[in-house]
RNA sequence: GGUCCGGUAGCUCAGCUGGAUAGAGCAGCAGCCUUCUAAGCUGCGGGUCGUGGGUUCGAAUCCCGCCCGGAUCACCA
């Protein structure tokens, strides 16, 4: 790595001319900033060495600067600004780069690193209502983030966690078999998942009017709730459900494939898949043993009532219920179960969920009571927090309804696509089929860009009034940068690259070249910090860049066979490094548009 | 109230392991298609980086106080 290896050698210099080594805090080189491009790559900043060298900035830098032409062979030249001693590395590295690199197809993947898997969670939709916006988020960040650990040498296992028991299902349950008459999705024409999230919630609606009409019975709205028949009758199904009572059983095994139906549709059409699906109901008395173990080695203590806590006051949290009086398991407990399984079934290096920063303290604690129990793997528990989707008056509230529904937005971003495309007028010679893979290609990129762009660890705002973008710092951008290169490299088959004596690079050739050769680093760090927007905002920058190398340059119509080659293999090398980054935020890229 | 996260241009966001004159996109205005795809390129206007202190040669970035917004502190999941 260039960067690396300039550091070395100006540590080296910086010996050879003050006789001490600088300490490795000292040494600061960074990509020369855009103003200052015409006069080198990289920048080392001298400043922290002026206690080395007793001297001014400007005469450290241009000593340093001449050792270097010394001892560096890939340095060119170098030139001095302030306290900044400018660097330019000499062609040839660059040149040597994209001849080893130009076409390899999957630039940018790391080798293997090991064959411990890192599990990741993500998804873990509820059975009783659609999906929404934010579970869109939450759905492209675990896929991106899973491709990106892939591409970093890791094995990554998807997983999903449904929760397809509780009170919650069984409210969709009992609407459906009171008001239901039968209807099926088949019967009304309706998808699953949005036909049971009905029933849920015209069941919240009855008992709203229940509540009320016994409030004017003179009952306070606790009471009312109370004395609520339907919330009773709910209560009375949880419970046949956990008797495992047949009846009950069918028509939530019913139910629940209508929704598993509709949710694979929208997966699907995301992209989505996943290596193992849990239920809740198959996982929901895990963590029970784990109870019974945590009290024999005392981590866990009861109360009078029965009940089982832990004490977690000591570490700045609270006291935290994990078995209730009469012995059944809150969702802290299965959490523990679960983990427990996922560990014991795939011993990996890390667990990782991804869920809404408004679970930050759940995980605390989940990892802090299997610390405390002697796990020591709890350590490599890591809760992927991520912010939540606002509209611009802020939460989306499904009583206002002004949640957004995934199908209805995804329908949406194809319909822009298509009506965008035919103004256009890009689509004359594609046959229908095309056409309609292209508006999915198009509409789908715009939307999954739009979400992976921003921090996940942030809180966004999407304003449903606005249709996203397809300009400017967008996924369609970017798929029409890579469509543009590929109508370029088309043209040029059957030419020869052969950079034969090339030696010196445009500015904008340079430019090019040293972002394609960071990108192995920007999946590293994006790696590192779990961060989609990582590879998004490079890619961005590289597009960017490609559209005025493409402006301002000319490629196939260039004479020189030299330049004509290295034009095209740095158009060559981009579409790969587009493609490639695409993927790992799972955008498909495509060959005209 | 305790804990955690955030506050950068009219709007949406980068930058945050300290470094050069704080960057993009959108929106606005003005230009560029007989030339490899104009979903592109170029230019203009737009900022007390919430606020007050501190550390430093140097602070949007680190530390402390305060203000504002959000999340959470459920025998819901």
């Amino acid at each position: 790595m260039i960067q690396q290896l300039l550091t070395e050698k100006s540590a080296k210099a910086i010996e050879l001319l003050f006789g001490v080594k600088p300490a490795a805090e000292q040494l600061t080189l960074q990509r020369t900033i855009i103003n200052f491009r015409n006069q080198g790559d990289f920048s080392l900043v001298v400043f922290p060495l002026l206690k080395l060298s007793r001297k001014s900035p400007e005469e450290t830098a241009k000593l340093i600067g001449e050792k270097l032409l010394e001892i560096a062979q890939e340095v060119e030249s170098y030139s001095v600004i302030k306290g900044f001693l400018n660097l330019r590395v000499k062609p040839s590295y660059w040149i040597n780069f994209l001849r080893n690199n130009f076409s390899v197809e999957n630039f940018g993947q790391h080798e293997k690193k090991s064959d411990v898997p890192v599990v990741v969670e993500f998804s873990s939709p509820n059975t009783n209502k659609p999906l929404h916006l934010g579970h869109i988020r939450n759905n492209l960040l675990g896929w991106s983030v899973s491709r990106i650990l892939e591409a970093n040498g890791q094995k990554v296992i998807k997983v999903n966690l449904v929760n397809d028991r509780g009170i919650h299902i069984c409210k969709s349950m009992l609407a459906w078999k009171l008001f239901g008459n039968n209807a099926t999705p088949e019967s009304t024409g309706m998808k699953g998942d949005k036909f049971v999230g009905d029933f849920y919630v015209l069941f919240d609606k009855k008992f709203k009017q229940e509540v009320a009409h016994l409030q004017q019975n003179g009952y306070t709205e606790d009471e009312a709730a109370n004395h609520s028949n339907l919330m009773a009758e709910a209560r009375q199904m949880l419970i046949s459900w956990e008797h495992k009572d047949p009846e009950t059983r069918d028509l939530w095994t019913k139910m629940n494939s209508w929704v598993y139906n509709g949710f694979d549709q929208t997966y699907k059409r995301l992209g989505i898949e996943f290596d193992k699906t849990y239920y809740e109901s198959e996982t929901y008395l895990l963590g029970k043993e784990l109870v019974e173990e945590g009290l024999k080695k005392g981590v866990l203590y009861k109360k009078n009532d029965n009940s089982v806590w832990i004490d977690l006051t000591s570490d700045g949290l609270d006291e935290k219920l994990l078995l209730r009086a009469d012995g059944t398991s809150v969702y802290m407990t299965q959490d523990l179960g679960t983990a427990q399984l996922r560990y014991d079934e795939f011993k990996p290096s890390a667990l990782m969920y991804v869920v809404g920063n408004e679970q930050n303290y759940h995980f605390d604690v989940l990892k802090l009571v299997l610390k405390k129990m002697g796990n020591e793997w709890a350590d490599s528990i890591f809760h992927l927090s991520y912010g939540m989707v606002e509209l611009p008056e802020g939460k989306m509230k499904s009583r206002e309804g002004t949640v957004v529904d995934a199908d209805d937005l995804i329908d949406e971003m194809i319909n822009t696509a298509k009506q965008t495309t035919i103004e256009l007028g890009k689509i004359e010679d594609f046959n229908s089929n095309e056409a309609l893979n292209l508006y999915k290609t198009v509409g789908l990129g715009a939307l999954k860009y739009f979400i992976l762009k921003v921090d996940p660890k942030k809180n966004m705002v999407f304003n449903p009034a606005e249709s996203i973008d397809f300009n400017g710092n967008t996924g369609p951008f970017i798929q029409y940068t890579y469509a543009r290169i590929k109508s370029v490299l088309r043209k040029a088959e059957g030419l020869q690259i052969d950079f034969g004596k090339t030696d010196e690079m445009h500015q904008r050739e340079l430019s090019l070249a040293i972002l394609n050769y960071s990108y192995p680093q920007i999946v590293a760090q994006a790696a590192q910090e779990h961060a989609p927007s990582v590879v998004a905002n490079f890619l961005f920058e590289l597009a960017k860049e490609y559209n005025q190398f493409y402006h301002d340059l000319t490629i196939l119509k260039e004479e020189n066979d030299d330049k004509r080659s290295l034009r095209l293999a740095l158009s060559k090398l981009t579409s790969i490094t587009l493609k490639n980054g695409m993927n790992l935020l799972g955008i498909e890229v495509p060959e005209r548009m």
